[in-house]
DNA sequence: ACAAGTTGAGTACAGTTGTACTTTTAGCGA
DNA sequence: TCGCTAAAAGTACAACTGTACTCAACTTGT
Protein backbone atom coordinates (compact mmCIF):
# COMPACT_ATOMS: atom_id res chain seq x y z
CA UNK A 1 0.00 0.00 0.00
CA UNK A 2 2.45 2.39 0.70
CA UNK A 3 6.41 1.98 -0.52
CA UNK A 4 7.13 4.99 -0.22
CA UNK A 5 11.09 5.62 -0.01
CA UNK A 6 12.48 5.82 3.38
CA UNK A 7 13.46 8.68 5.00
CA UNK A 8 16.71 10.12 5.41
CA UNK A 9 18.32 11.82 8.81
CA UNK A 10 17.81 15.24 7.31
CA UNK A 11 14.32 14.75 5.82
CA UNK A 12 13.34 13.91 9.01
CA UNK A 13 14.63 16.75 10.46
CA UNK A 14 12.96 19.34 8.13
CA UNK A 15 9.42 17.06 8.46
CA UNK A 16 9.40 17.44 12.43
CA UNK A 17 9.76 21.18 12.33
CA UNK A 18 6.86 20.96 9.10
CA UNK A 19 4.99 19.10 11.23
CA UNK A 20 5.05 21.52 13.84
CA UNK A 21 4.27 24.65 11.35
CA UNK A 22 1.76 22.75 9.93
CA UNK A 23 2.48 24.63 6.89
CA UNK A 24 5.20 26.86 5.75
CA UNK A 25 7.43 28.37 3.01
CA UNK A 26 11.03 26.80 2.92
CA UNK A 27 12.04 30.51 4.44
CA UNK A 28 9.58 29.66 7.19
CA UNK A 29 10.64 26.21 7.63
CA UNK A 30 14.47 27.23 7.64
CA UNK A 31 13.47 29.81 10.19
CA UNK A 32 12.01 27.50 12.36
CA UNK A 33 14.98 24.99 12.19
CA UNK A 34 15.78 24.56 15.73
CA UNK A 35 19.47 26.52 17.05
CA UNK A 36 21.08 23.30 17.53
CA UNK A 37 20.62 22.34 13.66
CA UNK A 38 21.45 25.18 11.55
CA UNK A 39 22.03 24.19 8.10
CA UNK A 40 21.52 26.51 4.83
CA UNK A 41 18.13 27.85 3.63
CA UNK A 42 19.37 26.19 0.32
CA UNK A 43 19.61 23.01 2.25
CA UNK A 44 16.22 23.07 3.93
CA UNK A 45 15.11 23.53 0.30
CA UNK A 46 17.19 20.55 -1.29
CA UNK A 47 15.37 18.37 1.46
CA UNK A 48 12.22 19.62 1.25
CA UNK A 49 12.20 18.84 -2.85
CA UNK A 50 13.26 15.65 -2.13
CA UNK A 51 10.34 15.33 1.01
CA UNK A 52 7.78 16.40 -2.06
CA UNK A 53 9.49 13.83 -4.72
CA UNK A 54 9.38 11.26 -2.15
CA UNK A 55 5.40 11.96 -1.29
CA UNK A 56 6.02 13.07 2.37
CA UNK A 57 5.09 16.59 1.88
CA UNK A 58 2.35 18.48 -0.66
CA UNK A 59 3.20 22.17 -2.20
CA UNK A 60 0.64 24.42 -2.75
CA UNK A 61 1.60 27.20 -5.02
CA UNK A 62 0.16 30.98 -4.07
CA UNK A 63 1.30 33.11 -6.94
CA UNK A 64 4.69 32.74 -7.39
CA UNK A 65 5.90 31.35 -4.07
CA UNK A 66 4.86 27.79 -2.27
CA UNK A 67 3.94 26.32 0.78
CA UNK A 68 4.25 23.03 2.32
CA UNK A 69 2.60 20.98 4.25
CA UNK A 70 3.19 17.33 5.56
CA UNK A 71 1.71 14.82 3.42
CA UNK A 72 1.45 11.67 6.09
CA UNK A 73 0.58 11.82 9.46
CA UNK A 74 3.16 12.73 12.40
CA UNK A 75 1.93 10.10 14.28
CA UNK A 76 1.84 7.02 11.61
CA UNK A 77 5.21 7.89 10.58
CA UNK A 78 6.58 7.99 14.00
CA UNK A 79 5.06 4.44 14.36
CA UNK A 80 6.66 2.78 11.27
CA UNK A 81 9.65 4.10 12.78
CA UNK A 82 9.71 2.75 15.83
CA UNK A 83 8.45 -0.57 14.42
CA UNK A 84 11.16 -0.38 11.90
CA UNK A 85 13.37 0.48 14.53
CA UNK A 86 12.48 -1.97 16.92
CA UNK A 87 12.51 -4.71 14.31
CA UNK A 88 16.22 -3.82 13.12
CA UNK A 89 17.94 -3.32 16.20
CA UNK A 90 16.02 -6.01 18.92
CA UNK A 91 14.33 -8.22 16.37
CA UNK A 92 10.95 -6.79 17.32
CA UNK A 93 11.76 -7.43 21.19
CA UNK A 94 9.79 -5.02 23.08
CA UNK A 95 11.66 -5.57 26.53
CA UNK A 96 15.62 -4.84 25.47
CA UNK A 97 14.30 -2.03 23.78
CA UNK A 98 12.75 -0.97 26.85
CA UNK A 99 15.67 -2.15 29.40
CA UNK A 100 17.56 0.34 27.54
CA UNK A 101 15.29 3.04 27.00
CA UNK A 102 15.27 2.88 30.90
CA UNK A 103 18.63 1.55 31.61
CA UNK A 104 20.47 4.42 30.18
CA UNK A 105 18.70 7.76 31.12
CA UNK A 106 17.18 8.70 34.03
CA UNK A 107 13.86 8.68 34.53
CA UNK A 108 11.92 11.50 35.72
CA UNK A 109 9.73 10.49 39.11
CA UNK A 110 6.84 12.22 36.53
CA UNK A 111 7.91 9.84 33.80
CA UNK A 112 7.81 7.04 36.44
CA UNK A 113 4.00 7.63 37.47
CA UNK A 114 3.28 8.18 33.59
CA UNK A 115 5.07 4.39 33.37
CA UNK A 116 3.12 3.25 36.15
CA UNK A 117 -0.14 4.15 34.59
CA UNK A 118 0.36 3.21 31.45
CA UNK A 119 1.36 -0.03 32.55
CA UNK A 120 -1.28 -0.45 34.62
CA UNK A 121 -3.92 0.80 31.53
CA UNK A 122 -2.32 -2.55 29.96
CA UNK A 123 -3.24 -4.81 32.59
CA UNK A 124 -6.70 -3.26 32.62
CA UNK A 125 -7.56 -3.82 29.10
CA UNK A 126 -5.92 -7.29 29.16
CA UNK A 127 -8.29 -8.06 31.82
CA UNK A 128 -11.46 -6.76 30.36
CA UNK A 129 -9.77 -8.74 27.12
CA UNK A 130 -10.51 -5.20 25.11
CA UNK B 1 35.86 9.87 22.66
CA UNK B 2 34.26 8.01 19.99
CA UNK B 3 33.88 9.26 16.91
CA UNK B 4 33.07 6.38 15.42
CA UNK B 5 31.19 6.01 12.26
CA UNK B 6 27.39 5.00 11.67
CA UNK B 7 26.55 2.02 11.46
CA UNK B 8 24.46 1.20 8.03
CA UNK B 9 21.85 -1.35 7.81
CA UNK B 10 23.37 -3.97 6.57
CA UNK B 11 26.65 -3.35 8.32
CA UNK B 12 24.60 -3.93 11.28
CA UNK B 13 22.55 -6.47 10.38
CA UNK B 14 26.19 -8.59 10.56
CA UNK B 15 27.17 -6.87 13.35
CA UNK B 16 24.26 -8.42 15.51
CA UNK B 17 25.46 -12.28 14.13
CA UNK B 18 28.41 -11.87 14.76
CA UNK B 19 27.39 -10.86 18.32
CA UNK B 20 25.48 -14.21 18.99
CA UNK B 21 28.21 -16.24 17.21
CA UNK B 22 31.21 -14.47 19.45
CA UNK B 23 33.45 -15.13 16.13
CA UNK B 24 33.81 -16.70 12.73
CA UNK B 25 35.07 -16.40 9.71
CA UNK B 26 32.99 -14.78 6.94
CA UNK B 27 31.57 -18.41 5.89
CA UNK B 28 30.35 -18.41 8.88
CA UNK B 29 28.88 -15.23 9.50
CA UNK B 30 27.08 -16.15 5.86
CA UNK B 31 25.92 -19.32 6.81
CA UNK B 32 23.96 -17.74 10.29
CA UNK B 33 22.47 -15.05 8.83
CA UNK B 34 18.73 -14.97 9.25
CA UNK B 35 17.26 -16.99 6.94
CA UNK B 36 14.55 -13.73 5.45
CA UNK B 37 17.73 -11.78 5.21
CA UNK B 38 19.90 -13.96 2.84
CA UNK B 39 22.71 -12.00 1.11
CA UNK B 40 25.51 -13.33 -1.55
CA UNK B 41 28.92 -14.23 0.42
CA UNK B 42 30.91 -11.59 -1.25
CA UNK B 43 28.09 -9.07 0.13
CA UNK B 44 29.02 -10.27 3.95
CA UNK B 45 32.06 -9.86 3.02
CA UNK B 46 32.28 -6.58 2.08
CA UNK B 47 29.88 -5.53 5.26
CA UNK B 48 32.64 -7.00 6.96
CA UNK B 49 35.32 -5.22 6.07
CA UNK B 50 33.83 -1.80 6.24
CA UNK B 51 32.81 -3.10 10.17
CA UNK B 52 36.41 -3.95 10.50
CA UNK B 53 37.04 -0.48 8.11
CA UNK B 54 35.03 1.24 11.03
CA UNK B 55 36.60 -0.11 14.01
CA UNK B 56 33.39 -2.22 14.84
CA UNK B 57 34.91 -5.54 14.36
CA UNK B 58 38.59 -6.66 14.62
CA UNK B 59 40.10 -9.50 12.52
CA UNK B 60 42.85 -12.37 13.38
CA UNK B 61 44.60 -14.12 11.12
CA UNK B 62 44.75 -17.69 11.58
CA UNK B 63 47.02 -19.01 8.70
CA UNK B 64 45.46 -17.63 5.37
CA UNK B 65 41.94 -17.53 7.11
CA UNK B 66 40.44 -14.64 9.20
CA UNK B 67 38.43 -15.08 12.16
CA UNK B 68 36.29 -11.79 12.71
CA UNK B 69 34.71 -11.03 16.46
CA UNK B 70 33.02 -7.74 17.76
CA UNK B 71 35.51 -5.17 18.90
CA UNK B 72 32.01 -3.20 20.64
CA UNK B 73 30.48 -4.32 23.20
CA UNK B 74 26.49 -5.23 21.95
CA UNK B 75 24.96 -3.16 24.66
CA UNK B 76 26.36 0.08 24.32
CA UNK B 77 26.00 -0.32 20.69
CA UNK B 78 22.34 -0.68 20.98
CA UNK B 79 22.23 1.84 23.82
CA UNK B 80 23.64 4.60 21.78
CA UNK B 81 21.48 3.27 18.86
CA UNK B 82 18.64 3.57 20.98
CA UNK B 83 19.64 6.68 21.99
CA UNK B 84 20.42 8.47 18.99
CA UNK B 85 17.15 7.38 17.78
CA UNK B 86 15.18 8.81 20.50
CA UNK B 87 16.77 11.98 20.25
CA UNK B 88 16.26 12.28 16.31
CA UNK B 89 12.27 11.26 16.41
CA UNK B 90 11.45 12.34 19.84
CA UNK B 91 13.57 14.95 20.46
CA UNK B 92 14.93 12.93 23.50
CA UNK B 93 11.66 12.64 25.33
CA UNK B 94 10.90 9.39 26.83
CA UNK B 95 6.84 8.82 27.15
CA UNK B 96 5.44 9.51 23.63
CA UNK B 97 8.42 6.83 22.47
CA UNK B 98 7.34 4.83 25.28
CA UNK B 99 3.86 5.60 24.02
CA UNK B 100 4.31 4.94 20.09
CA UNK B 101 5.87 1.58 21.45
CA UNK B 102 2.86 0.33 23.53
CA UNK B 103 0.30 1.71 21.26
CA UNK B 104 1.55 0.10 18.20
CA UNK B 105 1.89 -3.52 18.75
CA UNK B 106 0.04 -6.17 21.12
CA UNK B 107 1.71 -6.60 24.17
CA UNK B 108 1.49 -9.77 25.80
CA UNK B 109 0.79 -10.83 29.17
CA UNK B 110 4.61 -11.31 30.33
CA UNK B 111 5.95 -8.24 28.86
CA UNK B 112 3.35 -6.57 31.14
CA UNK B 113 4.35 -8.25 33.91
CA UNK B 114 7.88 -7.75 33.14
CA UNK B 115 6.84 -4.32 32.81
CA UNK B 116 5.23 -3.70 36.12
CA UNK B 117 8.41 -4.93 37.68
CA UNK B 118 10.34 -2.66 35.95
CA UNK B 119 8.64 0.32 36.93
CA UNK B 120 8.41 -0.67 40.41
CA UNK B 121 11.80 -1.09 40.42
CA UNK B 122 12.51 2.24 39.07
CA UNK B 123 10.07 3.75 41.75
CA UNK B 124 11.80 1.57 44.20
CA UNK B 125 15.14 3.03 43.04
CA UNK B 126 13.64 6.70 43.10
CA UNK B 127 12.72 6.43 46.54
CA UNK B 128 15.52 4.91 48.36
CA UNK B 129 17.25 7.89 45.91
CA UNK B 130 19.94 5.85 44.44
C1' DA C 1 49.17 -34.13 -8.21
C1' DC C 2 45.14 -32.11 -9.87
C1' DA C 3 40.32 -30.51 -9.91
C1' DA C 4 37.02 -28.47 -7.04
C1' DG C 5 35.80 -25.57 -3.55
C1' DT C 6 36.58 -21.90 0.09
C1' DT C 7 38.78 -17.44 1.20
C1' DG C 8 40.64 -13.08 0.77
C1' DA C 9 41.47 -9.05 -1.83
C1' DG C 10 40.30 -5.95 -5.19
C1' DT C 11 36.97 -3.68 -8.17
C1' DA C 12 32.42 -1.99 -9.63
C1' DC C 13 28.62 0.73 -9.87
C1' DA C 14 24.26 2.97 -9.42
C1' DG C 15 21.35 5.14 -5.89
C1' DT C 16 21.08 7.95 -1.67
C1' DT C 17 22.52 11.56 1.37
C1' DG C 18 24.51 15.78 3.23
C1' DT C 19 25.51 20.01 1.98
C1' DA C 20 25.59 23.77 -0.80
C1' DC C 21 26.39 27.08 -4.91
C1' DT C 22 24.36 29.27 -9.07
C1' DT C 23 20.91 30.96 -12.08
C1' DT C 24 16.39 32.50 -13.01
C1' DT C 25 12.29 34.90 -11.90
C1' DA C 26 8.95 37.88 -10.31
C1' DG C 27 7.05 41.27 -6.76
C1' DC C 28 7.94 45.54 -4.40
C1' DG C 29 9.73 49.97 -2.89
C1' DA C 30 11.86 54.31 -4.73
C1' DT D 1 9.71 51.79 -14.45
C1' DC D 2 13.87 49.69 -12.72
C1' DG D 3 16.96 47.68 -9.88
C1' DC D 4 16.92 44.87 -5.43
C1' DT D 5 15.73 40.97 -3.12
C1' DA D 6 13.64 36.76 -1.80
C1' DA D 7 12.12 32.68 -3.43
C1' DA D 8 12.24 28.82 -6.85
C1' DA D 9 14.72 25.94 -9.86
C1' DG D 10 18.59 23.75 -11.42
C1' DT D 11 23.21 21.88 -10.78
C1' DA D 12 27.06 19.85 -8.15
C1' DC D 13 29.64 16.62 -5.98
C1' DA D 14 31.96 13.65 -2.75
C1' DA D 15 30.85 10.14 0.76
C1' DC D 16 28.22 6.43 1.98
C1' DT D 17 25.31 2.23 0.89
C1' DG D 18 23.56 -1.93 -0.99
C1' DT D 19 24.79 -5.32 -3.67
C1' DA D 20 27.71 -7.99 -6.10
C1' DC D 21 31.35 -9.83 -9.61
C1' DT D 22 36.19 -11.33 -10.53
C1' DC D 23 40.42 -13.24 -9.76
C1' DA D 24 44.17 -15.13 -7.31
C1' DA D 25 45.62 -18.22 -3.74
C1' DC D 26 45.31 -21.89 -0.79
C1' DT D 27 43.09 -26.50 1.08
C1' DT D 28 41.37 -30.78 0.60
C1' DG D 29 39.54 -35.05 -1.17
C1' DT D 30 40.60 -38.59 -4.67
Amino acid sequence: MDPRPTLSRGETEVLKVLWDLEKGSVGEIHAAMPDDRVMDYSTVQTYVRRLVAKGYVSAQRIGRNKIYRSAVRKHEILGEAVDDFLERMFDGQLMPMVRHLVDSRKVTPEEIEDLMKIVKQLRREQNDDV
